[in-house]
DNA sequence: CGCTATATGTACGTTTACGTACAGACATGG
DNA sequence: CCATGTCTGTACGTAAACGTACATATAGCG
């Protein structure tokens, strides 16, 4: 038994072989996650790598006029913070929490050292940071071609995959400023989805009856990225300390 | 002198110390790049990394309707197959030369053994990857909110910045497949350009004859995208033995 | 319980880009 | 040098999403 179980519940933690975990697991702090909190900020220096448990985090760009875009969720399968070991130390993007939970962090400094040995840690990253690459490409295209309703079956998929439940917390004005769309145009799709019975809406609560539903009516956008997380992601788990460059 | 000074056209191989450059050049194997070729297909296994030296190359998202979105481009600044360091061997985008010209290219397995020293090579490696990242990241957005024409504007200059010349080789039907638009549109953005004095058209010939009036037509996404390719790379080659743990 | 801040619904006119259709211009090769 | 394929310009009507305005509903607090 580990003396901090919750990290496990971080997929990319869970997957470390023990010896890696048990030697990271001294210097990882737990810290609340509040719905609207920042993790880090366009240009700001990164002092953690954070490891979300129960939250989800928005990676989104706020343009100069204001209006903003999510190019990547990031939850429990997923770490924050890619710029410490690509090693720009910072990035002109924004981090913001947008379902309340939990998570863990480690100190840039430390990170640095256990990503540098290239052992298992190295690898889990690298591969995470691969799955978050594919999400951003499927994320831009679908912006360019997909419609407001399709977009959002997409992303309630992606952030149901990510909750333990059927329940979302979420206002509309929230998902627009996601998505990069006006609120009004989230309150007519997700009309749309609630009078075909897919999802009840209550004031900051949505709840998904149908996820076939969702599945029907999102583009191939979803598949896509669920399908390349799953291999990316599982292939690891399967074989943690397999070198990068066996095969 | 290197027995392959064609190779240091790529800023990554040139920013290599000399000791890597010369192991890794018995293995760089020239490849001509011909308009339209295409280096990676979705989900085929790739056999090479590739290093532009004078082509310009699209990583793009082809949907199933057949339309398609550029996320980056990569020419001598940079590389193409980063699935094969980052470890999963695939990707679902493609990878489709826009501008002929030449360029190097390095076996996987090589590439991966040469990854996992942890050298000069991984670090480079791994900062151009960020600077990719962030190319999508400001891609994507503005996708979602420049029009047309700033986003033309956008993506001249950053193809003119890695060509030799003012003159770009380009029908305006490539360049809406780049943008994810129609064709007509890519038109009519361009007459403006072209009216106003800013470039010269002449079938599949754009001369750009006022660089400050395409900066002055384009959205705050260029100069992010120049900005953050700059510091990251800039870095790189002043001080490429750096540890990526040193601080 | 009722007030208030916040969330959601609806209804315009407007803008941007789309789909389609076709005409003209240019380059290249037979 | 002409023919042909390709590239570019223009012109519609249409559709999706935007900006704005305002009405209604609901949760939570005093």
């Amino acid at each position: 038994m580990s003396t901090m179980p919750g990290a496990k519940q971080n997929h990319l933690l869970a997957a470390l072989p023990a010896e890696e975990f048990d030697r990271l697991a001294p210097r990882l702090e737990p810290v609340p996650m509040l719905l609207g909190d920042t993790l880090y900020e366009p240009g700001g220096q990164l002092q953690h790598l954070y490891f979300p448990t129960t939250a989800i985090v928005s990676m989104l760009y706020i343009m100069e006029s204001g209006v903003s875009a999510e190019m990547a969720g990031v939850g429990n399968e997923g770490v924050l913070g890619i710029s410490l070991f690509m090693g720009g130390d910072t990035t002109p993007s924004s981090a913001v929490i947008q379902t309340a939970g939990h998570g863990y962090r480690l100190p840039a400094a430390l990170l640095k050292e256990e990503f540098s040995r290239g052992g298992p840690l190295q690898r889990l990253l690298l591969r995470y940071t691969q799955a978050l690459v594919t999400q951003m490409f499927q994320t831009g295209a679908c912006n360019r071609h997909h419609s407001i309703e399709q977009q959002l079956c997409r992303w309630l998929l992606l952030t149901l995959d990510r909750m333990p439940s059927n329940e979302l917390v979420l206002t509309q004005e929230l998902v627009a400023n996601a998505l990069g769309v006006r609120r009004e145009g989230v309150t007519e799709a997700a009309g749309n989805l609630q009078r075909a019975g897919i999802i009840s809406y209550r004031r900051g609560h949505i709840s998904v009856l149908k996820r076939t539903g969702l599945e029907a009516g999102s583009c191939e956008c979803y598949a896509v990225v669920r399908k390349e997380i799953d291999r990316l992601l599982f292939d690891v788990r399967r074989q943690p300390v397999k070198s990068v460059m066996a095969q």
